[in-house]
DNA sequence: CATGAATGAGAGTTCATTCAT
DNA sequence: GATGAATGAACTCTCATTCAT
């Protein structure tokens, strides 16, 4: 009924809002994957289209430059990655399983989308460029609420809780982008050492299985 | 004596290589700026002439592209962190105080470069770039040979020496951007919080001043 | 029936069609021009497209360097000489009639474009520059074959094929040349001498109407 | 005596002359060398410098520009082919003579600068580019008065003077470059096969070897 | 005179963006 | 709404030329 008549051409309207998804999707992770390849500042909109089969005017139905297609992949990695924090630290008992389950969510979102990721590294010789622009760290800015929290309770020391978080950060992306590059680390030991790390220092580290 | 008046022949001589290491000097220290405002990636060689007060095609008796002042100004960072990185792990009688001692270096260094470094967060929405080229990580590559070392000789236990690195890079580099950014830290604190988190975990961290 | 009216859909089309035509070919002329005016070593893909009236951005939709430019050029003369000589030779039942057809083509051609070929010596103290690209002298190899195939035959005696074929060139393109020049030359006049060079040597050749 | 005191440097006036003379000569060997590789109009002032171990701002020293260095290599190649031309034909007691005479000498030259004319040919897929600038033009000049001369005398038959020239021309440059591609020709059999080719057309021709 | 760095015009080319189709 | 050619600004880089040394 609702395909019969009112859309004039072949097309039933819903298909039409379907292409629609499609292109802009298209588009995201053209651009995921540019990005990655070229670095954001050395992408142009045109790189973007060319790994697209889109013309190129279809790029402004969709988004009016670089800066907006960069914001929209970071709204959807942020939504994907701050619900996965925040239930693990609600779910978690005490600070350690605290830790070690945020190190864990987030070596587990990284492992997913490694392919995005993964790319990020092959520019050899070249700067490295990190996603962790401001949407992704305020998903750790949670996990900052959370340890001044811990703080409170004492179950941490009084420290600085702005370094604490800096640190934590560091390790998480440091870490994740060599479990990456390595084919021997699955994403339980890459958590497990970085936890390890945290609440006990270099001498609690787990023993390499060599 | 030959030193003491301007040989006619040998004082102009010597004005062209001043005007020469001027004006590469300022090439370097422009382009500084600019890669720190614009993203290296962003930046064109034009913004970094523009940057400058010299002709356009002078950049290119300096340098053939952007890249390699990239690679001139990391070279030059690379030779004042590295020599003192190594002095300071021979000088170290224990794994502790060679910990704390390539943090403090570490920060030390950056702090000094603070301008430099200071810029570079302060493109808002976009991605950070750090200066993690290869030759400044080769500097802490020969760290890993350290730890390797210290696994060898008991002090550490047998851990994944990779993975130890990349926290350690990962750490120093985070927490010292925090340090840049804030006004209420010393190196030596910074330092301090870097070395105790490593050697004792969480709790073992200072405590707040506060 | 389906061609009589302008369907809605395909109008349009067809005018992007013919547009682009037009430009392509508007850059074609344009580079004949610029070729013979300046020489083609000397001329830029900016003047080229300043002989247009499109946008320098324009010229790189069509054609990616003044090489391809010059390429296409060729292209089509070949395409309008060679099919006309090789048509002349399979006609020619003597070889006399052979050499005189293949000058008399020739000429035919270089005449009718007289305008490309003719301003190309108007560069007084320059290089002169000949369209005696591969493609066009392609058109000779296939003359060649066939002095090979009349010395097999006896109608020739067994000298060097390849010089018999440069003296051709030789004469064709200079004798060509010069009819271009002159007004008092016609195409048959230009051919009839040719031939008669080539078939009597200087003895033979026709008395000048003066 | 001349060298004590009037040069404040060392090198006496004699030898100031002499460097003049050498620099001159080594942009001008330069320039025929780059000339020939890549085409003149394609040369820049700076190619022929770099061909060089002169300073760029020698060349303005000697030479306004590629023009005037062209001008004056055209002199010089003129300077060395006309008076030898000239000689020849005083000195030849017939028309056959005269004609084989002059392209006897014409490859002589050609073959001497064998290594300047040479690498014109290398520049594959590209515009064939003959040095055939007026200046050298003008020594085959000398040759039409020669010709008609001769059709004066009743040598030659009352033709076309100026066409006879230009298939002289023609295939002096023509059969002239093969000689220099091909490694099995001598210059006396290039000679004899072009006089015999303008002496009794296509049936006169020399027997090849073969 | 030789030198070679500085200059800025101008080359080749790509880009973001528009808009007729 | 999709298309892709046109546009001209802007980029990378080279050039001819000058001139302090």
């Amino acid at each position: 009924m609702t395909e019969k008549e009112t859309t004039p051409a072949k097309a039933p309207r819903r298909k039409r809002e379907e292409t629609k998804a499609e292109n802009r999707a298209a588009i995201l992770d053209a651009a995921r994957v540019v990005f990655a390849e070229l670095g954001y500042g050395a992408t142009t909109v045109r790189d973007i289209i060319r790994a697209t089969n889109l013309a190129s005017g279809t790029f402004y139905n969709y988004f009016k430059s670089k800066e907006e297609v960069f914001q929209a992949i970071n709204d959807a990695t942020a939504l994907r990655i701050r619900p996965r924090l925040r239930a693990e630290r609600i779910r978690a008992p005490d600070f350690e399983s605290f830790i070690s389950g945020t190190f864990r969510t987030f070596f587990d979102v990284i492992y997913f989308d490694r392919h995005t990721f993964a790319t990020m590294r092959t520019q050899a010789h070249q700067v490295r460029v990190r996603f962790d622009t401001p949407e992704v760290i305020a998903g750790f800015d949670e996990l900052r609420a959370d340890i001044e929290l811990a703080i409170e309770k004492g179950v941490l020391p009084r420290t600085d809780s702005d370094l604490l978080m800096a640190a934590f950060v560091g390790v998480a992306f440091e870490v994740g982008e060599r479990m990456l590059q390595r084919e021997d680390l699955s994403v339980a030991q890459a958590a497990d050492f970085a936890t390890k790390l945290f609440l006990g220092g270099v001498q609690a580290l787990p023993r390499a299985p060599n």
